[in-house]
DNA sequence: GTCTATAATCTGATAGAC
DNA sequence: GTCTATCAGATTATAGAC
């Protein structure tokens, strides 16, 4: 069951996240396509265990990131760990970002469990960036703009390389500051 | 032969970039599959006529959102006018923004014909923005990051919404004012 | 639990009549 | 320039033997 997810997830690094078919599925298991059948009820439903094992990596990649001992004397160093630790999550796998973060495989809806995972993985982010001092929603939302928009440049345009990563600390440095001034504000009108 | 290349902008919209198939194309056009090969010599002829439909609109998109009179009298309004016309133009046509600027289709390779025609799309981009103030290539690709971070967010987590778009104005400034720090750093140095 | 056999359908592409 | 006929193969999935 683990070694059909784990040739799925090799299939998919080679022919693309739609590139997905039982028989060649099957030949790398050592079986046929239709033996399949008695693990996985259909393609989807191995989409679906792809997608709940890519969160749940994503989880221990994150608390292994980061040291969530150090956030309250170090918040500059917290979040540039934070930040690199995701950019570097999604540039180590492609076609995981793919199927994790963008909604580009038509058709797939996540099962209730996978997707009760993927929402904890989400507020354990929510949480980390809030003891940074992101707290509100617009700001929460810029950053993931920021964190997405430096993983898809660095994967679509420089692949392999550290063109957008070696900009992180510049980025966190930025979103740092907006976020500072936009705390002000809010609280000079409190 | 535009009337082919219209009705497969239809057929990738409702079954995603990679579900073009002849046979539906075919139909659409009112013709048998096999007829579509007196226009295009294969199904990857059409999608680089896609991909250079694509980028020709972006310009004219960008030609129209952009006042390229106003940029020296009005460079913060002028950068928010770019970032919103490039953001709206992505999720305008969430299908078309993965073919022109994400490698989600394995084996694509445009053609050189509709390459060049990409390269002068950048290239009026990386003109515009350097008008602005942007003129190193660390601080373009942090503005690249910026910008495609919001749209593929936009698109991937509030389709049809403004949720991403409302941070717009907010990320110039940030930007901006990174962009002036960071250009003051340089001309000390000097 | 894995196999064979097979259903039912889809795929891109070519040959040749008209 | 569009058609019919067809190739040669792919696809997911099911039924039933062992």
């Amino acid at each position: 069951m683990a070694e059909i997810v784990s040739a799925a997830w090799e299939v998919v690094r080679e022919h693309g996240l739609a590139g997905l078919s039982m028989r060649d599925l099957g030949e790398r298991v050592g079986m046929r396509a239709q033996s399949i059948y008695s693990y996985f009820a259909s393609k989807h439903d191995i989409y679906d265990a792809m997608f709940l094992e890519g969160y749940e990596a994503f989880i221990d990649w994150m608390d292994s990131a980061v040291d969530d001992d150090e956030p309250e004397t170090d918040p500059v160093g917290s979040a540039r760990l934070a930040v690199r630790g995701f950019v570097e999550f999604c540039t180590s796998d492609p076609v995981r970002y793919q199927l994790l973060f963008q909604r580009t495989i038509p058709g797939f809806e996540p099962s209730p469990r996978s997707y009760t995972v993927a929402e904890d993985a989400y507020e354990r982010s929510r949480r980390r960036l809030a003891i940074l001092g992101v707290e509100d929603q617009p700001t929460l939302d810029l950053w993931t703009a920021m964190m997405t928009g430096l993983a898809s440049q660095q994967i679509s345009n420089d692949p392999g390389g550290t063109r957008w990563e070696k900009l992180i600390d510049r980025a966190v440095d930025m979103l740092l500051t907006d976020a500072r001034d936009h705390t002000y504000t809010e609280s000079e009108r409190a």
